[in-house]
DNA sequence: GCCGTTTTCGGCCCGACTGTTTTCAGTCG
């Protein structure tokens, strides 16, 4: 059995949910959720180090204890902890805590008291009053919990990072134009630029919060409001996603916005760094707290406030640089402070072309001319035409005769574009068997040779990664592009062995793409970042089907900071010569060679 | 259950808001 990193994550947060509702030590259960977010952001697969007989203690969050289940659930795909856990609890109950307002301890009550274990019984017992009779639960809390219910069955997906672009821009906008507001920051995950958003974190200065917050809650597309006080509120907008929205003030502002980006492993790890320093790290800012002094309630601006008004400020008083928000996910960023080797992350402006685009020569909707205009017009020095094969029939893909009438187009256009090189690419589909779709004589009119999978995603894993590698070590390949495949939220990656994939292209010196498109990031993050540590070049393209599409470009980008990607890592920031001289180059082990025709 | 240039034991992040409490527990982020 195989399993994955995801899927030994999911059971320790089932132990760590289920030992809550059984009332176990808090730091316990935040020992397997920790653990949980190691083995989730490892871009190795555990099952390969525990084969390898690696010691797992040596990850962070894992000790003895830990490293010892994991590789039992390695080598026998059981967790004899979580059936013990099972027999004590029943299993149903980890899902009543997904229902929002509802956490473990109340579970634990409507399972000892009522003797409710699953959603469907909660649901009876609301509906018909019950949950009411309870010590503490009344008919609020009742509503609330069947509104609850009723949002888990919803089963609400993140929102893509793109669709939040969207919705933030008008109303950030909204909230700017309030009387008295000074400024607007959206905080969370969203300024770490992940990939879907689970809510939105808004921040703002403004002189009278209250008179903020109820304006906020009048938005016309606020649904619901979930909660509303004197400096925060919460409500939920028509699109369904979540805002939270804090106000607050210019001295403190700088410690808020670091404290509601996250992530929330950061933050720990911050504080706990404050707590050694002798400070106090909270949203309201860096602290001197006096030894020993812990009153049981204190204002949360007592004591020295020695940082707040900026992030650089706080992080400098913990002796740290600033650290850029897609870096902050506890993966090793504050300890690479500390020593101050921050990686000088990758930007925008690093990219000298775009090596993905189609044309109306498949499914693109716009010419040659417009798109290598518009490539030009975005300044880069170098872009490639990479049309459909044949194979994806459904985009007009080009067969070798095809390819040679667009190569006679483009060497007409290429005439007329004399500020852009324009690279001969196709983007060739990897066929069931791993064979390319495009004969060798075709191939090799190409400049770059850009490979993907399009079809029969339902191969078993092995014969997919048989396929994939196929292809990767044929020696005819430069770029493989959005290896795994997956939609967010639209669906996943086809199972193949990444680990092999990635060791290939690095033997076979295939670039692997980072396809900025918001709907695939594909590479995504974690495999982006194994990906560089396994030192295999990176390229980050847009895949655009128009010339708007080029503009997308900063998802890859932002995904590829997220993996601590700098500039060397990635193959279109090499000015046009070198990359010219790496595609000569290129594969290293190519049996008959492909060679760039054009200078 | 993890972790350690003060510790192998004793710590382990901080605050807002709600509901049903008459002083606070539970939940959330």
């Amino acid at each position: 059995m195989k399993i994955e990193n995801g899927e030994i994550a999911a059971l320790l947060l089932r132990v760590a949910d289920l030992l809550e509702i059984q009332g176990a030590n808090p730091f316990r259960v935040r020992a397997y959720r920790n653990a949980a977010r190691t083995v989730e952001a490892s871009g190795e697969p555990i099952r390969d180090l525990v084969d390898a007989g690696e010691d797992l203690s040596a990850l962070p969050a894992i000790g003895d204890d830990l490293a010892k289940q994991i590789t039992e659930l390695v080598k026998t795909g059981k967790l004899a902890r979580l059936e013990e856990i099972e027999r004590a609890v029943p299993p149903s109950l980890a899902e009543l805590t997904h229902i929002g307002g509802l956490g473990p301890k109340r579970a634990q009550r409507l399972w000892k008291e009522l003797g409710i274990e699953t959603v469907d019984a909660l649901e009876q017992a609301a509906r018909a009053g019950k949950l009411a009779t309870l010590e503490g639960f009344g008919a609020k809390t009742e509503a609330k919990i069947l509104k609850g219910i009723e949002e888990l069955r919803a089963h609400r997906a993140r929102t893509r990072l793109s669709d939040a672009d969207t919705i933030v821009a008008p109303l950030v906008q909204y909230l700017k134009d309030f009387k008295g507001v000074k400024s607007v920051d959206v905080a969370g995950s969203f300024r770490r630029r992940r990939e879907t958003v689970g809510d939105l974190d808004l921040l703002a200065i403004a002189a009278k919060p209250a008179a903020v917050i109820r304006h906020f809650t009048k938005y016309r597309r606020v649904k619901d409001v979930d909660l509303a006080g004197d400096t925060r509120a919460t409500v939920r907008l028509d699109s369904g996603l979540q805002v939270d929205l804090r106000v607050l003030e210019p001295a403190s502002y700088g410690a808020a916005l670091l404290y509601f980006t996250g992530s929330k492993a950061h933050n720990v790890k911050l504080r706990n760094r404050a707590i050694d320093a002798g400070y106090r790290l909270s949203e309201y800012g860096l602290f001197r707290v006096k030894k020993g002094a812990k009153e049981p309630k204190r204002d949360v601006t007592s004591g020295t406030r020695v940082a707040g008004k900026t992030e650089e400020e706080v992080y400098a008083k913990l002796g740290l640089p600033w650290i850029p928000p897609e870096m902050r996910e506890d993966r090793g960023e504050i300890e690479a402070a500390t020593r101050n080797k921050l990686p000088r992350l990758i930007t925008v402006d690093d990219l000298r072309g775009d090596l993905q685009m189609h044309t109306t020569w498949s499914d693109g909707q716009n010419s040659l001319d417009e798109m290598i205009s518009a490539c030009a017009e975005r300044g880069y020095e170098y872009c490639a035409i990479t049309d459909h094969s044949k194979a994806l029939a459904i985009t007009g893909g080009m067969d070798a005769k095809a390819l040679a009438r667009q190569q006679r187009e483009l060497a007409d256009v290429v005439e007329r574009h004399p500020e852009i090189h324009v690279f001969r690419s196709m983007e060739i589909d990897i066929l069931k068997d791993g064979a390319l779709d495009l004969a060798d004589a075709a191939i090799e009119t190409l400049d770059i040779v850009l490979v993907a999978i399009h079809s029969h995603f339902d191969l078993p894993a092995a014969q997919q990664t048989k396929r994939i590698l196929e292809a990767v070590t044929s020696g005819k390949v430069h770029i493989l592009a959005h290896p795994t495949g997956r939609l967010i939220n639209r669906r996943e990656p086809y199972p193949f062995d990444m680990e092999a994939v990635l060791h290939a292209a690095k033997e076979y010196g295939v670039a692997v793409e980072i396809n900025a498109h918001p709907e695939r990031l594909d590479l995504d993050d974690v495999h982006a970042m194994r990906a560089r540590e396994l030192g295999v070049t990176l390229v980050i393209d847009t895949d655009a089907h128009s010339t708007s599409d080029l503009d997308l470009i900063h998802y890859g980008v932002e995904q590829a900071r997220r993996a601590w990607v700098e500039p060397k890592d990635v193959l279109n920031t090499l000015p046009l010569d070198a990359l010219i001289r790496r595609l000569h180059g290129q594969p290293p082990k190519a049996p008959s060679g492909i060679r760039s025709k054009r200078r």
